[in-house]
DNA sequence: GGTGTTTTGGAGCGCTCGCTCTAGAATGCA
DNA sequence: TGCATTCTAGAGCGAGCGCTCCAAAACACC
């Protein structure tokens, strides 16, 4: 065929979204993207096109392996241990980021998606797959008895979502773990059952 | 002295204000600024300083316009509706948006923020304000025992600017009132006393 | 009216931006 | 070994960036 491709696509793109990630989408030149990524400009207009493009493609990556991976591991919790884990993991995720790069997800929200109807309803995409994740372990914990049915699981869903939203705002600006942890708790607290029915626990406990 | 100002600060810090507000620190030139606050870039740095500086001050202008007259509005009412109002205020500017500009502190957490302590702090202490005035109504509340005992005053303020937070971005991407209302009401719901004692509401009702 | 001081308009500084071009290097296939 | 094809390196395009400079203009004060 003809002359194969040098470098690592894989790590390149790793790097391009590690750049993008912390610096945000105008702030980062393609220039910088070259020497994080290891090749020159004509390759990386070759192998992603143009910046707007490899953005993109590094918010799509960005979302399957960080996002995508949590959301699947979390399938095999309960219900309820699901979501606690989920706000637990943000946290972490929050705690431990020295550069306060944040969610790159949250940022491309408010740095390339209301300018961009594209990347917007990619964006708003994504937030969907993280408020039915809320919303099914909702459901299912309403059903389980684990999770109060006060509220709609599409409403407390929405809930959740706004509260992961604000989480990570605040991790850009306060990273502490007491703020952080006072944000979510009374959310997790607000989602216990209103009768905590201790007869009918033991049950409801095998499905959580 | 010498020559006067010919041109309106107040009316130009405005015209900065819409400008940065829409497009973010970066993507905004100063070119741009001087344009829509119809002056030349000679008058806007003698009058400005540099584009950070006059950032700092369009942001500082609208946190006072904004958010300052809004929590001063607010503390004439009785502490769960002032945080009723704070929210359905929210709400209602995050609608009244069509250029999905969102809130313009929420984008400097976001945007300037993380690059840079001195914004960075200015931010902080804003959202501090808002915290404060969370906490303080919520410890009226319980006193008045409109709002639930449950929590501390600071975690649930923690958790409703969070919430706010979270509102502002949501409204970047999904400016829907059914989703921003979605995500407040467990909030409100949540802030609600246990046990609603009608006995005493009659008396309760006079500090509220 | 003259003087001193500040503002104004506009050109333009050096630099970086996103992006492209060209020449040559490196491969698979005949 | 040639040929076709794709890649890489690096210079460089036009445009825009933040910012400055300078001469002219507009005032307050003597």
């Amino acid at each position: 065929m003809a002359r194969p491709r040098e470098f690592d696509e894989a790590a390149a793109m790793k790097a391009a979204i590690r750049r993008f990630w912390a610096e945000g989408y105008e702030a980062t030149s393609v220039r910088d993207l070259a020497d994080d990524m290891g090749i020159t400009c004509a390759s990386l207009y070759n192998a992603f096109g143009d910046k707007r493009s490899l953005y993109r493609q590094a918010l799509d990556h960005y979302v399957e392996n960080g996002l995508g991976k949590r959301l699947r591991g979390y399938e095999t919790l309960a219900p309820r241990k699901a979501i606690d884990a989920f706000f637990a993991d943000s946290i972490a995720r929050s705690l431990d980021d020295p550069a306060r790069r944040g969610c790159m997800l949250v940022n491309a929200a408010l740095d390339v998606a209301p300018h961009d109807p594209e990347l917007r309803r990619a964006v708003s995409d994504v937030l969907g797959r993280i408020e039915t994740f809320f919303r099914r372990s909702i459901a299912a914990g309403q059903k389980a008895g684990s999770i109060t049915r006060s509220q709609a699981p599409k409403v407390l869903a929405q809930h959740l979502l706004g509260i992961h939203l604000g989480l990570r705002v605040l991790a850009r600006v306060r990273p502490e773990r007491r703020a952080l942890e006072g944000a979510v708790r009374p959310a997790l607290a607000a989602l216990a059952p209103e009768q905590p029915r201790r007869r009918a626990a033991s049950r409801s406990r095998m499905k959580e």
